[in-house]
DNA sequence: CGGTTAAGGTCAATAGTGTTGGCATAAGGG
DNA sequence: CCCTTATGCCAACACTATTGACCTTAACCG
């Protein structure tokens, strides 16, 4: 059994469960997601899931071929969400940094989530649109082609990588961000000045810059590198008979 | 039992195992390596390592106090490598870029363990001598300690981030990664140019593109835009006449 | 409406997982 | 050479994802 998922789009009996509620696709989705910042990212199990939809656990496997499909359909989601929180303006910059950082900050909402799918890719329709909206962008700021792509390749590979790394700090339970916290302070800020000059001077700096994520940072870094690339390309095409 | 880990410095009696191996820290981090990079990122248990090894898996827990604390033990190993494989020139751009390289590098090449370890801080002595490393590159190179903590967190979660992410499409399976790249194939490069012209005028460059990591781009724009930082941070202390 | 089909629910079972308490044996210090 | 105890093994527990068989009932067609 379980064999063939039927497409949401075509299904047509909704059988109550046994304890009444109506499944669907989105229900599953978002009642994963509850569970996930509930329980953390290692929390999502077919019976726990199952258990909280009021359903048996193999019910899933109607809806989906497996917990990595729905894992997939989680990270969908999210891009989903930061594709809704964002509006385009036609200044390509702001528009490129207004995107990225909704993407990040969607999967910082849910940090459990984004742990499970920051690294993946899901070929579902939102996250296609999201490519194409980025692709848009630089195009229609006059990057050619080649240039377009590689732009586009380090920026969604770059919101993405971070996306996951500051997702899993944040992603700890309570308790183990205590320990990681204090083991930070019990090892970084305590070595000595003789065996380790650079850190002991800059404890106190770092302590204070380590909370933060360096996404801003680097995507603003990525995108003057391209504005840079820009002028030369168009100055390539318009020569400025003052530069010869 | 196992409560308590005796630290490998410490440890005096080793026991052969029933199948005549003797134990280590090292010899047990070194096998989970290949284990992981014979069966995949989620390959590794403590039964098959247990089996790898000629002992029962309930040894490996007088050795670390849980899976958890082996994984932290082999990224601790990765780092060691690349730190092993670079060397100091004294020309601070050349030095870092060579650094990040080799630590991507070394994740990369163990990609089903880089998976697993590379969004984790371990808090060990070869991941904190990069760090010193590192910040010692920038203090050096006449980085001021606010500017050098700012660089030195950009560039360290670069590195990582992109690791982790880049690991992630390495240690597909040969079937998932085939899957991948169909599925990549048949959505992608099929999207009718009516609903996605952008990425159908830029198919052939994505598929060019993508199989390449974007981490050498995106260190070089972090890079220069350091270098530039440095120049201003110097003018300003030197100030130079012709330029008022 | 009434009959038929199969979607979509449940149940039971399989083969795996991490982890721990209890026990035994042999290594190495005194 | 004996004693202690570190370090190995065994058995058990409470989990996990997933599947095949079964059964109920929703929805379509005449």
């Amino acid at each position: 059994m379980a064999k063939q998922v039927v497409p949401e789009t075509e299904r047509r009996r909704r059988r109550p469960t046994r304890q009444g509620t109506v499944l669907s696709e989105k229900l599953i989705v978002r009642t994963a997601l509850r569970m996930l910042r509930e329980h953390g990212s290692t929390g999502l199990t077919a019976r726990r899931l199952g258990a909280a939809l009021g359903a048996d656990p193999s019910t899933l496997y109607r809806y989906f071929a497996g917990l990595d499909d729905l894992t997939r359909a989680i990270g969908e989601e999210l891009m989903g969400r930061a594709l809704d929180t964002w509006t385009a303006t036609g200044e390509w910059r702001s528009d490129l940094r207004a995107l990225g950082r909704a993407v990040h900050a969607s999967y910082l909402a849910d940090p459990q989530a984004a742990v499970l799918t920051a690294s993946r890719v899901t070929g579902r329709p939102r996250e296609i649109a999201v490519d194409e909206t980025i692709l848009g962008i630089l195009r229609g700021a006059g990057f050619p082609d080649a240039d377009a792509v590689v732009v586009y390749h380090a920026f969604i590979d770059l919101t993405l990588a971070f996306a996951a790394l500051d997702a899993g700090t944040l992603a700890l339970t309570d308790e183990a961000r205590a320990a990681d916290e204090e083991m930070w302070r019990s090892t970084y800020a305590e070595l000595p000045a003789g065996t380790h000059p650079h850190i002991a001077a800059t404890a106190r700096l770092l302590a204070g810059r380590m909370n933060h994520s360096a996404y801003p940072v680097v995507l603003d870094t990525l995108l003057n590198s391209a504005a840079e690339q820009l002028a030369w390309a168009h100055a390539r095409r318009h020569p400025d008979p003052a530069d010869t």
